[in-house]
RNA sequence: CGGGGCGUAGCGCAGCCCGGUAGCGCGCCUGCUUUGGGAGCAGGAUGUCGGAGGUUCAAAUCCUCUCGCCCCGACCA
């Protein structure tokens, strides 16, 4: 392809609006433009590289036994009334009515559609299992859309969803998605790790992250250092501490603490140690008020309290609640003489003795509590995220933290769908059966936004061979004759052999191509020079280490063959 | 949704505090020269100063409202 002739606009400056690598030189490779926030339009050069990707993906998908389909965008609300996410996926889900007042949402996955296709026309064991999956523009009204790709409201997934007759074929299902993933993000040419995960608003019974590592990445993992053990910290699970501590008990004591609101104001004001100090922390859920204690070096994590408490929605108690409950300012919360609050404790505040606790009274704690002695706790569980030197929960070491970009996620549904949309199928026996589920994501554009963040330099972008958006670019570096001829053999040649080059054939300096070269990233550069053709050598140039070899124009082909592997 | 910031030429920005009718760099167009890492000279085009209202003789500049965008937060008491 010539450049001269294709949209390729290139900046010279870096966006302001770009704060990570993949963003900033997404845009100033021209490969996208903005159209309001979290939306892009892709231009040539990007849509090739989501193509590439999308290639891979299908190739994969369809080796699994997998089959592609195309749902529509536009879902009505009927199906999504149906399994009750309607109501219950708030305003992430874009709803609009059509010119009949009927209620319409933008799919921001399809599970209520897909399944409304099965229970239609899969009436038969014989016809499971079954695994349709499509590529296709997905909706979310994202809070915060953020980082171009990596987090927009519009955005390119590939979605499946697999139908088996029971949970052993439902896990064979998953089992080659898994496979399948990981083949897919491999040959993307990408770091990656699959991490136990939350179910999140798809639900489901248990599912797999992939995540591309990275230290821009979103999401915080943790994995134990040199086991197998690996999951998202929204779900990796902390042990109980091993022992209780043995220190006997001391009398309960109020002491003062002005101004102290913070853990380390109080903990440094008492001179004690934050594991020595339980915080009392005020929810909002979508039924009562909460308090969730934990250690004061703990965090507490929401993803596990909303399962403990079985709600979908909570929130930090706002200041006027949490004065209202416990009758002292945020800050002075504490579990003692707390009425008509649901008090949830994190299993380390069980083991600890004598520590230190809100009075429920402004500028002033208790010291030496004991939980049982001094409060009741209705329920201990896991309810803090897990931390850096913690022990895995499978015993393989101690835990370190990675972040990551989470570019697929693996889910085992079970029957929560076709059991709210009676997706059924008769068994041998004639009985009916609901169909056991599973779904699998992988955000395709969120796949090219991730791959620049692993693979970049300063000057642009180092595209991995097998989805780069073009394999040579071939750089003439004058307008001669001979030049431009020999940039012309060498296109054709090249592009026989089936390998796609990008021609800059535009009348530019030699510095303004190489710099767009060099932006835009594609795995080798050609360059004809009048210099190096005057002794009869052109030069290939890897862009990632920048090793030139010169070499006489005939030779190119067997060259670029190897290092492209054709 | 809360906090902060920003909207001025295609892009990056200055001008705003202290009101007087808009500027710099890059890009774009023309010509000449130049031609291996973002060329030089000369000439040129391009702005409802995000929008609406208000104050004023006069508003990019002050006031009010509004829209858009970016960042942080929406998690620790």
């Amino acid at each position: 392809m010539r450049t001269s002739h294709t949209l390729i606009p290139t900046l010279r400056e870096d966006p302001g609006e770009a704060e990570i690598a993949s963003h900033r030189l997404l845009l100033r490779a021209g490969m996208i433009r903005k159209v309001a926030a979290g939306i892009y339009t892709y231009l040539p050069l990007g849509l090739r590289v989501l193509r590439k990707i999308e290639a891979i993906v299908r190739e994969e998908m369809n080796r699994s036994g997998a089959q592609e389909v195309l749902m529509p965008i536009a879902a009505p609300a009927e199906l999504w009334r149906e399994t009750g996410r309607w109501d219950f996926y708030g305003k992430e889900l874009l709803r609009f009515k059509d010119r009949h007042e009927r209620d319409f949402c933008l799919g921001p996955t399809h599970e209520e559609l897909i399944t409304d296709l099965i229970r239609r026309d899969v009436r038969s064991y014989r016809q499971l299992p079954l695994n349709c999956y499509q590529i296709q523009t997905k909706f979310r009204d994202e809070i915060r859309p953020r980082f171009g790709l990596m987090r927009g409201r519009e955005f390119i997934m590939k979605d499946a969803y697999s139908f088996d007759r029971d949970e052993a074929g439902a896990k064979i299902s998953y089992q080659k998605m898994y496979d399948a993933y990981s083949r897919i993000f491999t040959r993307c040419g990408l770091t990656f790790r699959a991490v136990e995960a939350d179910t999140g608003l798809i639900g489901g019974t248990s599912s797999h992250e992939f995540m591309v590592l990275a230290d821009t990445g979103e999401e915080t993992i943790v994995y134990a250092e040199g086991g197998t053990y690996a999951a998202n910290v929204e779900r990796a699970e902390t042990l109980p501490p091993a022992e209780t501590s043995s220190d006997a008990p001391r009398p309960l004591r109020k002491v003062p603490t002005p101004g102290t609101r913070s853990v380390e104001e109080v903990t440094a004001f008492l001179k004690v140690s934050p594991a020595q100090l339980v915080k009392t922390i005020l929810y909002q859920s979508s039924k009562d008020l909460v308090a969730v204690l934990v250690r004061g070096d703990h965090e507490v994590n929401e993803v596990k309290v909303k399962k403990l408490l079985g709600v979908a929605a909570l929130e930090l108690a706002d200041p006027a609640r949490v004065t209202a409950a416990t009758g002292a300012p945020v800050g002075f919360a504490g579990p003692i003489g707390l009425r008509q609050v649901r008090i949830i404790a994190d299993h380390a505040v069980k083991t600890l003795r004598n520590v230190v606790v809100g009075s429920n009274e402004a500028n002033a704690h208790y010291v030496d509590a004991n939980c049982d002695r001094d409060f009741a706790v209705e329920q201990f569980a896991d309810l803090r995220n897990a931390q850096a030197g913690d022990p895995s929960p499978k015993g393989d070491g101690p835990l370190r933290l990675a972040r990551g970009i989470e570019v697929g996620h693996v889910f085992m549904l079970g029957t929560k769908y076709s059991k709210a949309m009676n997706a059924m199928f008769l068994d041998p026996e004639g009985k009916e059966c609901l169909a056991v589920m599973g779904c699998y994501g992988i955000g395709v554009s969120r796949v090219a936004a991730a791959a620049i963040e692993q693979h970049h330099d300063a000057k642009g972008m180092l595209w991995p061979i097998p989805i780069a958006p073009f394999h040579v670019h071939l750089l003439p570096l004058s307008q001669s004759a001979a030049v431009s001829a020999t940039a012309q053999t060498l296109y054709e040649t090249l592009s026989q052999a089936g390998a796609e080059v990008l021609w800059d054939d535009r009348d530019e300096r030699a510095g303004v191509k190489f710099n767009d070269a060099d932006l835009i990233g594609a795995p080798y550069q050609l360059v004809i020079g009048e210099k190096g053709l005057a002794q009869g050598t052109v030069e290939l140039k890897e862009r990632k280490t920048g090793t030139v070899k010169k070499m006489a124009p005939g030779d190119v082909l067997a060259q670029a063959r190897e290092w492209l592997g054709l």
